[in-house]
DNA sequence: GCCGTTTTCGGCCCGACTGTTTTCAGTCG
């Protein structure tokens, strides 16, 4: 039998979480699935081969209980727990237990008091009025049950918007707050502040000399397309782009608090509020409540906060529960790399392939992007959408780039090559031998089976003029899944052979994502961080690449293109093998 | 079920909201 997949393994424990609630167990077991479902599923390596040498409860959250039903579910295909458990409840069961307004509790009670097992049962019982005759159950909760069953997600609803979506309108918004004479401070927190991949919605924190004034002129402002009553304490907008927006007021001296309340992340919240009640400490989006004095602090900035528990300030993007509370804690935060200290790009496009501008308008646009050098990577010759550069086209593509001197930046000719399906590229090597900088692309046949992908990217990989893999898995946030590929195998071999691994910061890629590039990292890969431009406006996008690396705790030193290009040439295995 | 600078047992984040209730359990973020 085939191991089970992290995801796999994780989807079976949110299973158990979610059942042995259901079931009654005390909160604290199901919270505990959940977390290792959770420390399963951003795991760098195989659990289940983790679990098999022992291993697995070196992971946070995952001790010998769930190391054996991991290995229960590699070896019999299943967890005893949750097949005792299935037999006891129906599945529907877990499908009203996840209703708005419901919980596995009342769940429990609909199926054993009224033998409701399904959501069209459960439509059935509130339409002939059963459930209000419950004890604890009233007219208003049989409508509530049946406007959730009205809106429940249909499993294509769109759900989160892509960040750059969110951000754009947001930040807009910001500035538009910022601007009124009422505002003090405004900042966006929740999970745009910390640079997540989608959003749900925003929050937004504001302090004020006139609230209710703020609040009013927020609900006035031209993006938004409706707004509840505003109030001293704020207000809740929706957006015409269809994003819901939390304007929260508060006092100035509170502003820390509910900024830090509201980034988050819930998981980050709950680890750090645990560590602040060992030391007699209670962290809420109020203040800081000490034990021994009853005082409670109220905190302008996070900062205070952070330092009121012996913890270094700990970046947004890093509030994951991932490690950052005990690295702080013991002052051994990363320097995470920020957007200046990119000095090149190392892949954009041109009108010679599927871009819109030509060389000198792209290099123009970097340079103004504040970028010290730029490769310019067109598609290779069978990329297929008619913009394919033939070798011949390619040549003059060489002498072009060569030949345009633009003020201030240095251009570098190379080109995105494909992967073909069977790990070679689509030039030979004559031809890319003469290119200063080669992306090696997978952009056909991504229906392969993953050991046939990992074999094709490892290949390329192992060519010796390949310099980076672009967008490593394919992926399109929202919309396509990443092909099927060992991801685990792709860096083991890039760090074998000194080959770089691109983040590709285009908002809908992002692509390695922050845990892959964190393990690519660990496992002494050298990352890029590259704009993937096909327009002069393209390079604003690199804010999103260096958000990923962030999450994914890189310091400037992981990131080559930080270097001047004449470091970062050397680094190139191609300069090294020359050397060696 | 996990975990430990209050260690191998006894805790486990915090507060708001809702509906049904008269002091609170369940749900949510």
């Amino acid at each position: 039998m085939a191991e089970p997949t992290n995801r796999e393994i994780a989807a079976a424990l949110d299973e158990l979480g979610d059942l042995s609630e259901l079931d009654g167990a005390i909160v604290h077991r199901v919270v505990a699935y959940r977390n290792a479902a959770k420390a399963v599923r951003e795991a760098p390596t195989s659990v289940a081969a983790l679990a098999h040498q022992g291993r697995a409860t070196e992971l946070p959250g995952i001790g010998r209980t769930i190391q054996e039903k991991v290995v229960a579910l590699s070896d019999e295909g299943a967890i005893p727990a949750a097949v005792k458990l299935r037999a006891k409840f129906p599945p529907g069961l877990l499908e009203i237990m996840r209703l708005p307004g419901l919980g596995p509790k009342r769940a429990r009670r609909l199926f054993e008091e009224l033998g409701v097992d399904s959501p069209a049962a459960l439509r059935e019982a509130a339409e002939t009025h059963r459930i209000q005759q419950l004890k604890g159950f009233g007219a208003k909760a049989e409508a509530t049950i049946l406007r959730s069953l009205e809106t429940r997600p249909t499993g294509n609803s769109p759900a989160r918007d892509v960040l750059d979506h969110a951000l754009e309108v947001g930040e807009r918004l910001v500035a538009q707050l910022r601007a009124h004479p009422a505002a003090e401070q405004v900042e966006i927190a929740g999970s745009a502040r910390r640079m997540t991949e989608t959003v749900k919605d925003l929050d937004l924190i504001a302090t004020a000399a006139d609230p209710l004034a703020l609040a009013h002129a927020a609900a006035g402002l031209d993006l938004v397309e409706a707004a509840q009553t505003p109030r001293s304490a704020g207000v809740r907008l929706r957006l015409h782009t269809g994003l819901a927006v939390d304007l929260r007021i508060v006092a100035p001296d509170q502003f820390g608090n509910l900024l830090q309340h509201l980034t988050g992340s819930k998981q980050h919240n709950m680890a750090l509020r645990e560590m602040a009640v060992r030391k007699g400490l209670h962290v809420s989006e109020y203040g800081v409540l000490e034990d021994s004095t009853g005082v409670t602090h109220r905190c302008a900035t996070e900062a205070e906060i952070y330092g009121l528990l012996g913890l270094e300030y700990i970046e947004p993007e890093l509030r994951e529960n991932r490690g950052e509370l005990e690295a702080a804690a013991a002052g051994e935060l990363p320097e995470l790399v920020a957007r200046g200290d990119l000095r090149g790009d190392l892949h954009c496009h041109t009108d010679a392939s599927d871009g819109t501008a030509s060389i000198a308008e792209m290099a123009r646009a970097a340079r103004d992007a504040g970028y010290e050098y730029l490769a310019i990577t067109d598609h290779s010759a069978t990329f297929g959408f008619g913009d394919q550069i033939a070798p011949d086209r390619l040549r003059e593509q060489i002498e072009a780039v060569h030949a345009t001197e633009i003020e201030g930046i240095q251009l570098l000719a190379g080109s995105e090559v494909n992967i073909l399906p069977d790990g070679s590229l689509d030039y030979d090597d004559e031809l890319l031998q003469e290119l200063d900088w080669v992306v090696a692309s997978v952009h056909s046949s991504f229906r392969m089976s993953a050991e046939a992908m990992t074999e094709r990217i490892v290949r390329a990989i192992e060519h010796p003029l390949v310099d980076a893999i672009g967008h490593p898995t394919g992926r399109k946030i929202e919309r396509r899944p990443p092909y099927e590929v060992e991801l685990e195998g792709v860096i083991e071999a890039a760090a074998r052979t000194g080959t770089m691994l691109e983040i590709n910061a285009n908002p809908d890629r992002r692509d390695l994502g922050e845990l892959h590039a964190r393990a690519a990292a660990a496992a002494g890969v050298m990352l890029v961080i590259d704009t993937d431009a096909h327009r002069v406006g393209g390079f604003g996008v690199a804010r999103y690449g260096v958000a990923t690396a962030r999450r994914a705790w890189l310091t400037a030193a992981h990131v080559a293109n930080t270097r001047p290009w004449s470091e970062l040439q050397a680094m190139r295995k191609r300069a090294r093998a020359a050397h060696g």
